[in-house]
DNA sequence: CATAATTGTTTTAAGCTTCAACTATTGAAG
DNA sequence: CTTCAATAGTTGAAGCTTAAAACAATTATG
């Protein structure tokens, strides 16, 4: 009668597993452990060593790659998230001097946001780190499983993507 | 020069990974948004279905698996969150007559938190709901390659630990 | 062209979350 | 017993997030 809980750090969310659950839903409560996990790692990280929370990293991520900047309602869509939140992101980051709105000359409703020199030498320095960090978490994990995972989480994503798309297509 | 973002749906966290980014970055990315699009799923089902919060509805399902009761303390340990941030939650709940505090005997500083009647029952009901919604995300992904994403899972928290827990410990 | 629908963005209210500061109680050391 | 540190829980400020409502500008339609 054992529990592996004692095995653990002490805490995690995985512990709500049940012995009686799905299998589904044990595998769903560990991904969102892992995830979890890193995550927060990667958030408290970047406020200590950085002082940014990991919105704005984000925000900041999706405008290095695309250098003629993004408009709010590309970064909404980009970042899974609401104009709303969008918004006040931007605001900040521009008030930081990170990012700049650049209105557009054909839509007067619409602007395109950029990162700044300042912002981009910033994002560089923190990207950086950002790796370094994700490279350790997943450290001990050889070579061959992660291809092996990166392959069934593409698997996943698929079904994901199946069984949220319009389930409610079946006609007749 | 075919951009794969146009595959996909039209948004992806995944979208920001990097040709010349490292293997684990990429694969992180795609964890990150597998977790992303099932909890948001969930979190807007149980709204919508349920008028309910993803947060008190894991509050739930941590008392649900203690009959006894938890205390603040062990439920901000479990649920991995802030003790301030427990306490909102269980005010809530205790306002929906969905949990109620009992205080302790022993020490006055300290109650135990319960599932009411009502909380076991509603909870009991979303729970089913609940299951049957992430059977469904997973419900593409054949048995075998679900069992080895669990397992490969289970290594990567192995990892994760491993670089979370003291990094700084070698000696000399 | 006038109206209607759509699009791009912001605002507001409500909830989650953290951190840091705070209160109250308990326990330990002298 | 007194003091001091640790523990249990709460509060407040700040930030993220959403949904819904609002607004302005653009586009489509008759």
């Amino acid at each position: 009668m054992m529990k592996e809980a004692a095995l653990i750090p002490s805490s995690d969310l995985e512990l709500r597993a049940h012995e009686d659950h799905h299998a589904s839903l044990r595998l769903w409560l560990r991904l969102l452990s892992c995830t979890t996990l890193i995550e927060d790692t990667i958030r408290t990280n970047l406020r200590e060593e950085f002082g940014i929370t990991l919105p704005r990293f984000d925000l900041m991520a999706q405008l290095e790659r695309h250098p003629d900047g993004l408009s709010m309602g590309e970064l909404s869509r980009r970042m899974m998230v609401t104009g709303g939140n969008i918004t006040t992101i931007v605001d900040q980051l521009e008030n930081e001097k990170l990012v700049m709105r650049v209105m557009s000359e054909t839509d007067r409703r619409s602007y395109t946001v950029r990162l700044t020199l300042l912002g981009r030498n910033a994002f560089a320095r923190m990207a950086l780190a950002h790796e370094k960090w994700v490279v350790h978490f997943f450290g001990d994990l050889p070579e061959p499983q992660q291809s092996q995972l990166h392959e069934l989480l593409g698997d996943l994503k698929k079904s994901i993507h199946q069984s949220t798309q319009s389930p409610k297509q079946e006609r007749a």
